[in-house]
DNA sequence: CTGTTAGCGCTTTCAC
DNA sequence: GTGAAAGCGCTAACAG
């Protein structure tokens, strides 16, 4: 029978063999390099296939053998330097083992990413590498239905609750502590947090705040948290209108450190938990005319080439994008590869690269920023 | 016969239509939305299948129905933030068809173009949107054979001569060329060029410099083009010396501006290709001293986040990248559709974003500067 | 080492 | 509207 996509038939490996004049096993075997074929067969297969310029039909191999040497990659935005970087040590490493990569986007939104596993897990793929936006055991529906599908798992940038998984991630917590601490150690005891958790702008008690945190990705949590802890164990109070809670838009930080910035009590120093939030924050600072370190000191997450160039530059946390993206790889090739181990988190360092947009805090006076010991990084570049 | 992959078995459509009661092709035609069913039977299948959580076997359905509802991107680097920009574009637009995408990244090495393609072939992809690093008519034969096998192919910011298919570009030539009559307009005669052809250091001919720009990128080549164009059309003489001719990284173009900044007669002003190159640029501003736009005029391809956050805000073009995207993917999947017209090149408008970073020459005479009428774009943003 | 044969899970005639 | 059966291109037992 011939059906009507026949027209755009490509040789099949019957073909070859036909060609070829040996069974179809033994082109099979050739053309898929397994089992043993003579060097004569061998040959004349080889001739015949690049003769009719056959080409192995990868879906079909992938049905009848259960594996199609392809992960799937979910990240929350490609626009994301972070991503993007972490996405070439991922590539690098799977496509080092013969794996393909099929990536995916889902705007840090939950559906997106729900429908994400679904596509991916009707491609048949081998394994999943996922940011995922899910906050709580109560949306792990989607991630669960794969590891009962046995298709490995591997969570990159967030640690999910509930979930017996690999985690790629840095020390969220310890280095944005130590961001602060830094900060109060130069005498700063107002920082601005942007990009913090979402909350209603009424409520500005601790408390709310709190209640918050437990609501946002578990990267911005750590985070957070790391910048409260400094906070609180220094005897610095927390003023939860110093922690933005706009959309996580550049625009919408821009607007939140101008906010910041109006307040009756303004930071002398502010803390930007993302590249895209400190975008927002350099914005602010020339639309309000301020100079940076002397009107106000900055600090970010997620150093990029641009952090470098600005005047002064920009002192920032930097993420080790390649080996994030090379472990996760590396982890889930080991899970595909059968290993059965209980899941761990993998935390690698993260550091801050003290460049000059950072400096004492022009109101404290010598007695107050001795108080606080400093814990600088040494110079880097 | 049970197969050892059997072990990670789901259950498949006989399944369902087994517990639903109905026949094998019943329960296909209502999982499969195709043929028609009584509302009963569907209904019994439906429930089946939720019960058993049935997922349908995309491989399967691609191998049987010819189609695999997937398009393979192929760019020459998701860091760049061109490439992120212009895959969202792609992606947004034929994910609302009901298409996913591969996407492929090859540092802009033939080779990996090559393997590439010969793995979106295999895995049988409904199209290719592509960014070729092919430069001539010798190396296309892996996106000949692509065309061969009907799979639709759409070039994407560059033309690649001797193919039959749709490209989607910007006016490179003439936005790099009233780029720099703006630069002329202001007095400036020594316009030193970041990111050239590659050519040997030592010819510093013109017969040298054409020759190197017919063996490079279309883009870049367009781009050159205009440099000298405008260049050409007012009278100014063109000195390969102010052609930088490095490897295309931000090290080596801050390399290359430092080397221009050094020449006995130094440029005045700078256009830089490429984002990447503005970001060396801006390095090696830094490490010389200089300040622009009084030390240099600044002007650069590929506007970014960034480029407005600076001091002063950078003048650069702006592509429009979500429409070249979705511009690309819309000819894609007409073509996917059976769309069979002769190709064409589809050219959208970039545009100039005037900020602070060029200004008059220093060193012209009044004269000089109104010999070339000026050609502003209006203030944005 | 090689050919035959039976699947993989789905779609698609074709008769009923 | 529905079921039986053939087929997509490949791999994998099994016998020889």
């Amino acid at each position: 029978m011939i059906t009507g996509r026949a027209a755009k038939s490509q040789p099949t490996i019957s073909e070859v063999a036909l060609a070829a004049g040996v069974g179809r096993a033994t082109a099979a075997r050739t053309l898929g390099n397994y089992g043993s074929v003579s060097s004569d067969a061998r040959a004349k297969v080889l001739a015949a296939a690049e003769a009719l310029g056959y080409r192995t039909n990868a879906l079909a191999r992938s049905i009848s053998t259960g594996v199609s040497k392809t992960v799937g990659v979910i990240v929350g935005d490609i626009g994301n330097p972070y991503f993007s970087g972490v996405l070439r040590g991922i590539t690098d490493t799977i496509k080092a083992r013969g794996y393909d990569s099929i990536i995916l986007s889902t705007d840090e939104n939950l559906h997106n990413e729900i429908d994400a596993t679904s596509v991916l897990s009707d491609k048949q793929v081998d394994g999943v590498i996922l940011a995922s936006a899910a906050i709580g055991a109560a949306d792990i529906r989607h991630i669960d239905s794969l590891i009962r599908r046995r298709t490995p798992v591997v969570l990159l940038d967030r640690v999910v609750p509930g979930l017996d998984v690999d985690s790629i991630v840095i020390n969220n917590r310890a280095i944005a502590k130590k961001a602060v601490q830094n900060l109060l150690a130069l005498g700063h005891r107002r920082i601005g947090y942007i990009w913090g958790p979402t909350r209603s702008p009424s409520d500005n008690s601790r408390e709310g705040l709190d209640e918050s945190i437990a609501r946002t990705l578990w990267s911005d949590r750590e985070r957070i948290k790391g910048y409260l802890e400094a906070l609180d164990e220094n005897g610095v109070g927390v003023d939860p209108l110093l922690i933005s809670s706009t959309e996580k838009t550049e625009t919408m930080a821009a607007h939140a450190f101008e906010l910041l910035m109006a307040l009756p009590e303004p930071p002398t120093a502010i803390l930007a938990a993302e590249s895209p939030a400190m975008i927002g924050v350099l914005h602010g600072i020339r639309r309000t005319g301020l100079t940076y370190p002397a009107g106000i000191s900055l600090i970010g997450f997620d150093d990029t080439s641009w952090s470098e160039v600005l005047e002064p530059p920009l002192t920032m946390v930097r993420q080790p994008l390649l080996a994030l993206g090379n472990t996760a790889a590396e982890r889930l090739m080991l899970r595909i590869g059968g290993f059965d181990g209980p899941g761990q988190i993998h935390t690698l360092p993260a550091e801050i690269i003290s460049r000059g947009s950072i400096t004492h805090c022009p109101e404290a006076t010598p007695t107050e920023r001795s108080e606080v010991k400093p814990r600088f990084e040494q110079q880097s570049q």
